[in-house]
DNA sequence: GTAATCACG
DNA sequence: ACGTACGTGATTACT
């Protein structure tokens, strides 16, 4: 008898990762489901089990559950968009006859591992499919393994184990103790590496003879210490890779012969899931279908596109063709039409950022629903004039990407690393003690209650050890400026450094994400990595964008608005001494402070434009005097004073300040030029920090999105001209108020032109917009 | 998972 | 008396 079981989970999991997002007319995602039997039918063809067994976790908090779950409950959750599927998954499972296991209280490989034990006591093969490498431990001369990687599959027998590893399987868990495993929680000793661990566990066998004989091994005093630091944590690491092998379900290997199979439930669930190809591959057809239910008629009504296709070039024609198209996730689609070498011609609405421009929950509301409310709101416009034509191309500008320079990058860790290792030794010795210098707990501990330094404000949970506080002390103690240092270097060196050594590809460039329904205000956000704080403010950490540069032959143009926001607000408050201010092209720092010192502008030195520049970010914040005077260093009354003047000056800004929230309290929202809204239920709480707190939203919010709504119009038009230039330089960054284009050589001055163009004519205001633009190879000379 | 910290516009 | 500027994302520590 030949058993086969399946870690359901963990498959559904590659699978959900493995595949670009697929879903039916009725947007229910089916690219898990998909990619899940697409490998259970290739395992069922591999090893043509006699008897095959689906398991799946089902956590609750039993004891065993209980006594790690601080460690387990880090495990990141399931994506909705997976979890939703995982019902389909099973029940298509059930309508095949196949064996479906959930057991409270356990996960799949524990059910993996009862069975692989049930299987090789009875003498029979068993064959575990997993993509978690854990299961290992559980070969032997009857189990193997077969591993489900994104290529191809290897089978790991015993044998095959000892010739990759070196060890046996029964041992794969002390190595793992040992080193750790962070993408599993498992803390292992701290300082030992794969390694250390497989040269420690292929001498010394396994974790409790090296604890029993740790005086007598063979190892250096360094790696002794860091064992003995981590006893506990090792020994935890080793209960949390141990698979059960004694869950509760049945040890008759016959039990888990497929039943006979459910036709029509399995025609039906295909069906509503519209994954004909599968019909195909499972031989039932939709006759066996009883008529109801099948496509419901406001996706019919509405037709909406589906997308799980490849084999159909139907659905490619349609995309391309002028039919008009009402989408949901039409930032998924445009990824699978620029994987398919297509355009998507005429959408006219989207389900997705409807949802977003509407501040609604998507999962709650129908087609139409969001319709009419786009249209009552009014919002059409920034839908599909903004919105839509910006999805195709933030897809453009993520697939693209943007070169950096790994070794240049790698070598800056190197030095930072020394600096770092260098101050930390320093730091030690003026503590007199080694501590965990990035915990703010054992930092506050060493500067408050040892060097007994006065200590400010605090936390929830204690001392406060930021920026502000370190610079308060700066000349109290000589730690301190070392310890100010050591942050800026560990910054640099874990986000960016490492950060994006990670995330870069093989082909030498990072591929952002743009998120294009994250920000409240209409702004765009990135991730994975985030390109748009990349360090500029400090010289050290400016250094960083050496390494970003244009590709072979190319420069990096770089074109950014001046004062985006300021004008925003001169235009729609029509302020006339800052229009004119920005009419006449002045520095409006100085204006400003000629406004508030009473000076005229030619007396205004360096510091006072300075603070002038704090009250301009402050105003369009939605100003505080406490925190304008921290800002700047002067008292709370003197901060006041400069408020209060500028509000007397700029009379329009202050009309505007008050109209807006006055409009806010009476709509319950705000608007940008455009038409985007903004709900602030905080602005009538009858906590009068939360209402202050809903009001300077409600300044703030028209001024940024306004800005916002207009660099998405902008990188439209840029687009769509290099496009129609038939240019090779393409889009690739957006920073919120600056954009970089990727440009050969020869197209540097016609690129140029472009951006500057079409950046100041993305909106007319009242007062012009003003780009400067720069050319260089590398960002840090481009900007 | 949350808090603290710090990077950007 | 109390808290203290708008909008984000990544890393680390700790529970």
């Amino acid at each position: 008898m030949k058993l086969l079981v399946i870690d359901g989970n963990s498959l559904a999991n590659r699978a959900f990762y493995g595949i670009r997002p697929l879903s039916n007319k009725k947007g229910v995602f089916t690219h898990a489901t998909t990619g899940f039997l697409n490998i259970y039918l290739k395992l069922m063809k591999q090893f043509a089990p006699d008897a095959t067994a689906v398991a799946f976790d089902m956590r609750k908090p039993t004891f065993r559950a209980e006594i790690y779950s601080e460690y387990k409950a880090n495990r990141k959750g399931m994506p909705d968009e997976l979890a939703m599927q995982m019902p389909h998954i099973k029940q298509i499972l059930v309508a095949l006859g196949v064996s479906v296991l959930e057991v409270e209280g356990y996960e799949a490989d524990d059910i993996l591992g009862t069975l692989s034990n049930i299987a090789s006591a009875a003498g029979s093969d068993c064959v575990l499919a997993t993509g978690d490498r854990d299961a290992f431990q559980l070969v032997n001369e009857k189990v193997c393994v077969n591993l489900a990687k994104t290529n191809d599959d290897t089978v790991f027998t015993i044998e095959k184990i000892r010739e990759t590893y070196g060890i046996e399987p029964s041992q794969m868990l002390d190595v793992k103790a040992l080193m750790g495993d962070s993408s599993d929680n498992i803390p292992g000793v701290k300082g030992i590496g794969e390694k250390t661990a497989y040269d420690l566990i292929k001498k010394y066998k396994n974790i409790d003879y090296i604890y029993e004989n740790i005086d007598n091994l063979e190892i250096t005093a360094g790696i002794k210490n860091k064992l003995l630091n981590d006893e506990e944590m090792c020994r935890l690491s080793l209960k949390l890779g141990t698979i059960a092998l004694d869950v509760p379900i049945s040890a008759d290997l016959a039990d888990y012969v497929p039943n006979d199979r459910n036709d029509a439930e399995l025609a039906r669930i295909l069906t509503e899931l519209e994954m004909f190809s599968f019909m195909k591959k499972f031989n039932v057809n939709a006759d066996d279908v009883p008529h109801e239910s099948v496509v419901s008629e406001s996706a019919a009504a509405f037709s909406v596109p589906s997308y799980p296709v490849a084999t159909h070039e139907s659905d490619k024609a349609f995309l391309s063709g002028d039919e008009p198209k009402r989408t949901h996730d039409l930032k998924a689609l445009w990824g699978y039409a620029l994987d398919n070498g297509i355009e998507i011609k005429n959408v006219v609405f989207d389900m997705t950022l409807a949802a977003y421009l509407l501040g609604v929950d998507l999962n709650q509301y129908t087609y139409e629903q969001l319709y009419s409310k786009i249209t009552a709101e009014n919002m059409l416009n920034v839908l599909t004039e903004i919105e839509i034509p910006l999805t195709e191309v933030l897809v453009n500008m993520e697939r693209h990407g943007i070169e950096v320079d790994k070794a240049g990058i790698e070598n800056f860790g190197a030095e930072l690393t020394r600096d770092i290792e260098r101050i930390e030794n320093e730091i030690y010795e003026l503590a007199g003690e080694i501590f965990n210098i990035s915990s703010p707990k054992q930092l506050g501990e060493i500067l408050f209650n040892k060097l007994m330094l006065p200590s400010g404000k605090k936390t929830k949970t204690g001392y406060s050890t930021n920026a502000d506080v370190l610079e308060d002390l700066a000349d109290k103690h000589e730690i301190i400026p070392l310890i100010t240092e050591y942050r800026a270097l560990t910054k640099l060196n874990s986000t960016y450094v490492t950060g994006l050594l990670k995330l870069t590809g093989e082909d030498n460039r990072i591929h952002t994400t743009f998120m294009q329904t994250i920000t409240r205000t209409g702004r765009i956000s990135s991730v994975e990595p985030n390109i748009q704080n990349i360090p500029v403010r400090t010289p050290r950490g400016r250094q960083m964008r050496r390494f970003f540069k244009g590709g072979d032959g190319c420069m990096l143009v770089d074109a950014d608005y001046s004062q985006i926001e300021l004008r925003v607000l001169a235009h729609i408050s029509g302020d006339e001494i800052m229009k004119k201010a920005f009419e006449e092209d002045e520095d409006i720092h100085t204006i400003t402070a000629s406004q508030v010192f009473n000076q005229p502008p030619q007396w205004i030195t360096p510091e006072l434009r300075s603070a002038a520049k704090a009250v301009n970010f402050g105003i369009v914040y939605g100003i505080g005097a406490f925190s304008l005077a921290k800002d700047i260093g002067v008292s709370v009354s003197q901060a006041d004073n400069y408020i209060k003047s500028y509000l007397a000056k700029y009379k329009g800004v202050k009309a505007y300040m008050d109209d807006t929230i006055a409009g806010a309290k009476k709509s319950g929202g705000v608007s940008t030029m455009f038409g985007r809204k903004r709900q602030i239920a905080e602005i009538n709480a009858s906590n009068k920090n939360i209402e202050a707190a809903g009001k300077r939203i409600a300044m703030n919010t028209p001024i940024q999105g306004t800005a916002a709504d207009i660099i998405k119009l902008a990188m439209i038009r840029v687009f769509n001209k290099i496009k129609e230039r038939g240019l090779k330089a393409r889009l690739i960054l957006q920073v919120h108020d600056e954009l970089i284009v990727e440009t050969p050589m020869n197209e540097m001055l016609e690129v140029e032109k472009i951006l500057k163009e079409e950046m100041e004519a993305a909106a007319k205001l009242d007062v012009p917009l003003a780009v400067g633009v720069k050319s260089a190879k590398t960002w840090y000379d481009a900007h």
